[in-house]
DNA sequence: CTAATTTAAGACAAGTAAGTCTGAATAAAC
DNA sequence: GTTTATTCAGACTTACTTGTCTTAAATTAG
């Protein structure tokens, strides 16, 4: 099982990142992405052409064809890609699996998960692409090593 | 999508906590839980077998047959009832799917993730059944409504 | 001992997520 | 215009999770 976001998810956020890598407008394409990545080919096709459609990423056909940034790095952030692909129902929904999560009504660790669900969130939106292409260039970050 | 838990947790967790609201000893049908939590019967009757098989809980058949708590309330926090259900990858895996979680290869989220990841843990190690059955005697405490 | 009630166990079905395959559409290069 | 490389689209398969059904085993009550 994956932690809290799907594999989806997963896949669309280390894409992304990739992506981020490279110059603004470069086109990458999906082979050497499942290359580097590891992730199956027609599946990361699926996932692109989704997070294209909601207008994070850019795409074109044809030879020198592929995917790039949608919009300036600096603005998509983190949280971005997982709304796209997952949603936000983990902002609102009872980690106990109750059928609300208020104020009103809580459950045991209601309160204690307030806090981290929150602190999640801002992980999200506090990391943008272009932060995370900054960081990825320092040599003994993660999907540099080829 | 469930959260962090899978559904099956996500039931366990509930189950246990309202045979925390119990006196120690006391057997609990799964029809009474089923009601009151709203889960599929023979769904919830594997889960809390499995539990019992783990020893978090003790089952009893027949006529006033039922299940209880397999050990002192304080001794059974919301972890346990986690890693016997859905296992503690989540502490170890990476929250962006890549294949390790260490300092020599961090991804994007590592530390910020780090953190939150220990508050889930102490969030669940620090919470125990009794602690649980205390607060849920609060008259507005989910599960007590009937 | 018999009947009733409950958990135990396993097969099965349904639903969801993940992954595969094939072909069409598009666009660049020659 | 033809070839080639790529995304786009949809059907299909596989794996996993969730949920259902039926029967057996155990235990209590009478
Ligand atoms: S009620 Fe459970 S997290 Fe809010
Ligand atoms: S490497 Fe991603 S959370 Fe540690």
């Amino acid at each position: 099982m994956s932690i809290i976001f799907s594999r989806q998810c997963e896949y669309a956020l280390q894409a992304t990142s990739y992506l981020a890598l490279k110059p603004a407008g470069k086109m990458t394409t999906i082979k050497e992405l499942t290359k580097k990545l590891n992730i199956p080919y027609h599946f990361l096709g699926k996932i692109l052409q989704n997070l294209t459609y909601k207008g994070l990423l850019n795409s074109q056909k044809g030879p020198t064809g592929g995917f790039s940034l949608g919009m300036p790095a600096q603005e998509i952030t983190l949280y971005h890609i997982v709304d796209a692909i997952d949603g936000n129902d983990f902002m609102t929904k009872c980690v106990m699996g109750f059928p609300e999560c208020t104020g009103k009504n809580p459950c045991a660790v209601h309160e204690k998960w307030g806090g981290l669900r929150d602190g999640i969130y801002s992980m999200l939106v506090n990391k943008n692409i272009a932060q995370i292409a900054k960081e990825m260039k320092k040599p003994e970050f993660r999907l540099l090593v080829d």
